[in-house]
RNA sequence: GGGCGCAUAGCUCAGCUGGUUCAGAGCACCUGCCUUACAAGCAGGGGGUCGGCGGUUCGAAUCCGUCUGCGCCCACCA
């Protein structure tokens, strides 16, 4: 078949994968074979591609597309994810654009708008990762809010209530005013932030309301929150302070009066010490308020905005509060100071809005024991992370960890299967049915209309932990018990997961928790995290700085093997991951490199009857042990997720030894025809070269390996097998690299001269060591090869301990030669003399082990041989 | 503040159990070539005190200590 004379990604591309869709390659059943098991990270249903999302799925397709071609039945299972917070305030924006408030319309009516945005703009990203190659099995493709996959976290959350696990109560949250949302621990990102350090006067009262002129002062960042104080704290030893315990003072500005008290939380050696305490606003305060029993008076409003509470400012946001009542209470005389100060502040991990610490009601999820079991699993090496380093953080989240909040104060998501009784009581049961009945059982008289049903949903991770689960057996999830059903049984637990380290907690030790209470094995057997992606000056990329080129622009412009190329070249496992075009432009280049290697070959006129010369004896020879040689080092980091290092062992392979040598040594003189043998085995190295490209560069392979011959409709590269190493003879390949090392000198010394190419030499050899070897130096270095030594003006250079001479009667400079050779003279009687100092050292023979003591003995006599064959040399030049 | 990790060529990184001629790779750079697969290419070449200091060892890029400079995770001294 012709092929055109350049590679045309987009086209074959579309083509291709357009042929796997419809062949259902990716698709996978349970069979006899040993199942390969990924399933994705999902990805939120909002979301569009990312360079993050590239690297990620490119390392998992490379990961799939190996095993299936290792003769597993390879199951990458896809999805995507709800996640409420993103989602709905997607919903809530498309909303007000139409002039519709969430709190005007009802639950239902928002769910309504919800699902029709989710089917409308949801999962463009499942499609935009058709366009990478990934082959997912699209026939298993999940929703984390699918009827059968809700239902199993509304199995879980019921399984882990009747269990005892699962509690609510009143606790300090992580409150976003943005997201109208409590948020987990884990959502909340600290930021070291500039503020300012106010600090206040507060006079002592007179015990009637009224202020004394003594005062104390205290420091605070947050002035708008003074009129929710419910004391001042001071250190019991402070002796500063002691004048103040048991008075009273007033809170500036509203004068109200608020007891001293003494507690040791407060540092001496920090601010002022005195510390105003504010249960209401403050985790640390709200403990203090606890201890000592001081009211709780909220001032702030689920917006973050100051309420009837405060008295004044009221309906001003927070910030703007602050800048306010600043002003007011230096106009009032009680602002004593303010300091530029730098402390760290809670931002939410999905508006980026100023975490509000705030007292509600909420679900939790006791985490001591889950967290415990799922310690174990990574400390056994049950789960092994790819990089080791995440063990020891990994460590540290599960042993500190708290327990976790579970509820989220919107409507896309699982409603919490809690119902409220007239009296109070709480039931848990899966369904409104289940739970009347229940409720029946305190009391016939229970109807329907007497339940009223927990107005919150659950925390997105609370159904993304079920995942590798989920997608196969949505029944086993909260009811360990059942038996799973066969697409469980045989993919559970999953291989491999790629992802982020910024999901480890999120997701991952989540996951193995899950997998514990639920199957008793854990999820996988590796995770592999990979880096964040960058940029060239190693910012994060991101939509803000704009610094993040669009995958689809790349892949249009490059194609998607070379942007898989790209993404692949810089990413050693755990390391960030510096992104550079430049990177995508040489997987460009490694494709043009394949497209013309097959062109050439295909071009070629072959004579069946020809007989193989001796070169092409030897250069079949050389690559075949080679190929297996590589292939066993690429299995070798495939085994330990060098997916970079496995690529680049391909990389050269192809680039450097096949076709740099190998064709530059088989290719036919022009005009002339290559020989029946040399053609098939160059064939065959082909089509075992592209077979191990393929997981890396899917298309570009599956383009060629069409090309080479008629396949039928259906067959794919993908189903063919990746090449297994033979044995290899060392030995020779050791001796062809010398080999090459000559030939190089010779180009060198061609190009040091300005000798033509076409130009042939006469090379003299001292020794018969390569004569094995002699029409593949005589052709590739274009010299007539004599055995012997050269008597005359030459230029010489040792291989091996084998001396050689190019003889250049018509172009050495004398001089420059022996100044050469003399050099090299110099250089090997200092290794010599490295060596014997060595072997000279009594503590070196007698410690080191032996063959570490050959080694250096066999240095020795190499070293002599190339002295005599340098001072040979220099003889023959008369010095 | 606590914990973890990193530092090797201009850039990005390998270097695994301390010992092969170990100081490497890719990219970038320099020189010469439009050689009939490929200029998105070919051939050749330069470039590093392995962050500093000290130690262990016959032997250290590799192990230990320390300093410096980065990065990450955890932690609300208000």
């Amino acid at each position: 078949m012709e092929l055109n004379s350049k590679y045309n990604p987009s086209e074959v591309e579309d083509k291709w994968y357009a042929y796997w869709e419809k062949n259902r390659c990716f698709h996978s059943e349970p069979d006899s074979r040993e199942p390969y098991t990924v399933v994705i990270p999902p990805p939120n249903v909002t979301g569009i591609l990312h360079m993050g999302h590239v690297l990620n799925n490119t390392l998992n397709d490379v990961l799939v597309r190996k095993a299936r071609m290792d003769g597993k039945n390879a199951c990458w299972v896809p999805g995507t994810d709800h996640a409420s917070i993103a989602t709905e305030s997607k919903v809530v924006a498309k909303l007000k654009g139409m002039g519709i408030s969430k709190e005007d319309i009802t639950r239902e009516e928002f769910l309504k708008y919800a699902w029709e945005w989710k089917e409308e703009h949801g999962g463009i990203i499942l499609q935009q990762l058709r366009k990478l190659g990934a082959s997912c099995d699209w026939d298993r493709t999940k929703f984390t809010m699918d009827p059968e996959l809700s239902k199993a976290v509304i199995a879980t959350f019921v399984h882990f209530y009747k269990k005892g696990l699962i509690y609510r109560g009143v606790r300090m949250v992580n409150w976003d005013p943005e997201g109208l949302t409590a948020v987990s621990d884990e959502e909340v990102i600290h930021r070291d932030t500039k503020s300012h350090f106010y600090h206040l006067k507060y006079y002592i009262s007179d015990g009637k309301g009224n202020p004394t002129d003594d005062y104390l002062v205290i420091a605070t960042t947050r002035p708008e929150t003074i009129m929710a104080d419910a004391a001042i704290c001071v250190n019991p030893k402070d002796e500063r302070h002691f004048r103040l315990h048991g008075k009273k003072v007033l809170i500036p500005l509203i004068n109200r009066e608020i007891p001293v008290i003494e507690d040791d939380y407060v540092e001496m050696d920090f601010g002022t010490g005195c510390l105003k305490v504010t249960p209401a606003h403050d985790a640390h305060d709200y403990e203090i308020g606890l201890r000592h029993n001081l009211p709780v008076m909220d001032i702030i409003d689920d917006h973050g905005r100051l309420n009837e509470q405060a008295q004044i400012l009221v309906g001003q946001d927070r910030f703007e509060a602050r800048k306010n009542i600043v002003k007011m209470l230096e106009e009032a005389g009680n602002l004593v100071k303010v300091e530029e100060y730098t402390s760290p502040v809670g931002y939410s991990e999905r508006t980026n809005a100023v975490i509000e610490p705030k007292l509600s009601a909420q679900w939790f999820l006791k985490m001591d024991e889950l967290a415990s079991k799922a310690l174990e699993s990574v400390e056994s090496g049950k789960v092994k992370l790819i990089p080791d380093k995440y063990r020891n953080t990994y460590r540290h989240w599960m042993e500190n960890v708290h327990d976790w909040c579970i509820s989220r104060q919107l409507w896309w998501g699982q409603q919490i299967p809690a119902y409220y009784l007239p009296d109070g009581k709480i039931i848990v049961e899966a369904t409104p049915e289940e739970a009347l009945k229940a409720a029946q059982t305190l009391n016939p008289a229970y109807t329907a209309a007497d339940l009223r049903q927990d107005e919150d949903v659950l925390d997105t991770w609370f159904s993304s932990w079920l995942w590798p689960i989920s997608v196969f057996d949505a029944e086993r999830p909260g009811h360990p018990e059942h038996k799973p059903n066969r697409d469980l049984s045989y993919y559970y637990p999953t291989n491999d997961l790629v992802t982020g380290p910024d999901i480890l907690f999120f997701w991952v030790a989540r996951m193995i928790m899950a997998g514990g209470e639920f199957m008793g094995d854990v999820p996988f057997r590796n995770v592999y995290l990979t880096g964040i992606v960058r940029d060239k000056q190693g910012r994060k990329m991101s939509k803000t700085l704009g610094n993040s080129p669009d995958p689809l622009d790349l892949i249009a412009k490059y194609g998607a093997d070379s942007v898989r190329i790209g993404m692949l070249l810089c990413s050693s496992a755990g390391n960030d991951i510096f992104y550079d075009e430049s990177q995508v432009e040489q997987g460009r280049n490694f494709c043009g490199k394949i497209w013309n290697a097959w062109r050439l070959i295909n071009g070629w006129n072959v004579d069946t009857k020809g007989e193989q010369p001796d070169y092409a004896l030897a250069a079949v020879k050389w690559f075949d042990n080679l190929l297996s040689r590589t292939i066993t080092e690429i299995e070798d980091h495939y085994s330990k997720f060098r997916i970079s290092d496995a690529l680049m062992a391909i990389y050269k392979l192809f680039w450097d030894d096949f076709c740099s040598w190998y064709l530059e040594l088989v290719k036919p003189a022009y005009g002339c025809a290559v020989d029946g043998i040399t053609y098939e085995a160059t064939v065959t190295f082909f089509d075992k070269l592209i077979k191990l490209i393929h997981p890396v560069m899917p298309f570009i392979t599956e383009e060629l390996w069409q090309a080479m011959e008629k396949r039928g409709e259906g067959e794919s590269i993908m189903f063919q097998r990746t090449p297994v190493a033979g044995p290899f003879d060392q030995d020779f390949l050791g001796k062809f690299a010398l080999l090459q090392e000559a030939i190089v000198n010779i180009r060198a010394v061609r190009s040091q001269k300005g000798i033509a190419p076409k130009q042939e030499l006469d090379l003299y050899i001292a020794d018969g060591t390569f004569d094995e070897l002699v029409p593949v130096l005589s052709k590739l270095g274009n010299v007539k090869v004599f055995k012997g030594k050269f008597e005359g003006a030459a230029t010489s250079f040792i291989v091996g301990t084998v001396s050689m001479s190019v003889a250049l009667d018509k172009f050495v400079n004398v001089d420059e030669e022996r100044a050469k050779l003399a050099a090299d003279l110099d250089r090997q009687r200092a290794f010599l003399d490295g060596v014997r100092r060595k072997l000279a050292n009594k503590g070196f023979v007698d410690h080191a082990p032996e063959a570490v003591v050959a080694i250096e003995r066999k240095k020795e006599a190499d070293a002599l041989q190339r002295i005599d064959a340098l001072e040979n040399a220099l003889k023959s030049l008369g010095a």
